[in-house]
DNA sequence: TTTCCCATAAACAATC
DNA sequence: TGATTGTTTATGGGAA
């Protein structure tokens, strides 16, 4: 076979409309819980409900998501989350202390990840430098993030295989020549799809884990993710940008971070997610699928037609009204939010630790980390202790730096909320005014 | 019950 | 020659 830098034939057969709404369609499926995972899976109480619908009105999702973002790589026990990706019943990276997911819901590490192979793909692609791997790197990723395949029949790789030739959402690219060594092509996401990708995975059900918070704890009155997914949801049909997709792929290594941070606590009340097949479609050129797809409805792509999801979807698929989130209506406010979240931000950080590599035998990728892209890896934690006051002056410098990343994130998720652009310029005069607010703080108290 | 999605298995060819 | 990679087809289970 020669060098194939796109589709296949069979890929290319199909009209680029039916492409997209199969795209679409498999997208949707692709977050099927397995059943073990979704006995487990927590149920969304009515009140969470209740307060999502109310808090969706605001922009305190942004706010607690910014809050979020300060711990970003941070577990509650101060343990890098380096990945999302890893098993999230519980199961971990060898590497890393067990302590860190010792949760009683733990399942052992022959647990199947709940992604499809589509997304394990897709992860696997995104997390990489350049954002391509050849198939052996992928499967190497996998079996780094889930123990489980390292046990697993190895049909698994066949699957993996069988997903990229299949899934119209990765395309094959030519290896450069000179390579030294493997064989094979790169394989990498296909852009066109990768909104439908990450629709995907903000669609992921979360175990139980995931979406609760203890009301004590810095995270307390957070968002479900599920807000900021909802805010993805409602981007879902504009042309992402790059930007927009290291943001979503942010929110899902935050979805994760959330998930670390909690998995020491009770068991939360259920969450009720329900799934609709509103896009019709496949990634997979199955024959079964439908030829042509030419009654597939065209994907919704209008951010304003959220006729995709019913109005009696969980939390987890509403949207947020653009008017809502933008419901900054004075710059004061935008300066009231946006130094309320840094200084939250920032305090909220005190809560979780250092994070310190424990695993640095591994993973050279991490420098190449989308959180450590985020500007999230890793922020020294000092101890509030006596000895801090000497230290002031570096706190002042290390306040200043996680500011200019909530900024860098608060600006992301303005983006994603489609907020203009051009609220990059306000938030960052609210930041230092917000900067100087504190400081005057300080030198008050 | 039907339809669709997904995982899995298998066969086969091409390439290293 | 064997292993790996890539493509394709078939099939069964689960969910809507």
């Amino acid at each position: 076979m020669g060098p194939v830098t796109g589709m296949t034939p069979d890929k290319k057969a199909e009209t680029p409309g039916a492409e997209k709404s199969a795209g679409l369609r498999h997208i949707q499926r692709m977050g099927s819980l397995p059943e073990a995972v979704d006995a487990a899976r927590p149920k969304a109480t009515a009140v969470d409900s209740e307060l999502a619908d109310d808090e969706l009105t605001n922009l305190n999702w942004l706010h607690e998501s910014t809050n979020l973002l300060t711990n970003f790589s941070l577990g509650s026990e101060g343990l890098p989350v380096v990945s999302p990706l890893y098993d999230i019943e519980g199961d971990s990276v060898p590497s890393y202390p067990s302590s860190c997911y010792s949760n009683p819901e733990k399942k052992s590490a022959t647990s199947k990840p709940p992604y499809s192979f589509s997304l394990l793909i897709y992860m696997a692609i995104e997390h990489s430098p350049s954002k391509s791997l050849p198939v052996k790197e992928i499967y190497s990723w996998i079996l780094e993030r889930f123990p489980y395949f390292a046990t697993a029949p190895t049909g698994w790789k066949n699957s993996v295989r069988h997903n990229l030739s299949l899934n119209k959402c990765f395309r094959k690219v030519e290896r450069s020549h000179g390579k030294v060594n493997g064989k094979g092509s790169l394989w990498c996401v296909d852009p066109e799809y990768k909104p439908n990708l990450i629709q995907a995975l903000k669609k992921q059900p979360f175990p139980s884990a995931f979406f609760y918070t203890p009301p004590a704890s810095p995270l307390s009155g957070s968002p479900s993710p599920h807000y900021l997914t909802s805010v993805l949801k409602q981007n879902q049909g504009r042309s992402i940008k790059d930007s927009d997709i290291d943001a979503a792929t942010a929110m899902m290594l935050l979805n994760t971070s959330i998930e670390e941070g909690i998995l020491d606590c009770k068991k939360p009340q259920p969450l009720k997610l329900s799934k609709k097949r509103n896009y019709v479609s496949t990634f997979q050129s199955h024959g079964k699928a439908s030829p042509g797809g030419s009654h597939f409805p065209v994907p919704n792509i209008d951010p304003n037609e959220d006729h995709n999801y019913s109005a009696s979807s969980v939390a987890s698929q509403r949207c947020v009204s653009p008017s809502s989130v933008s419901s900054l209506s004075s710059v004061d406010e935008v300066y009231e939010f946006v130094s309320e979240a840094s200084r939250v931000g920032s305090e909220g950080s005190e809560g979780f630790h250092s994070e310190v590599d424990t695993d640095g035998d591994d993973r050279e990728e991490d420098d190449d980390d989308p959180l450590a892209d985020s500007g999230y890896t890793s922020q020294p934690c000092l101890a509030a202790s006596d000895k801090a006051q000497p230290r002031k002056k570096a706190l002042e410098e290390l306040c200043l730096e996680i500011d200019e990343e909530l900024k860098e994130a608060a600006g992301s998720l303005l983006h994603l909320a489609g907020i203009s652009p051009c609220l990059g310029s306000l938030i960052s005069t609210a930041k230092t005014h917000s900067q100087k607010r504190r400081r005057r703080n300080d030198v008050t108290a």
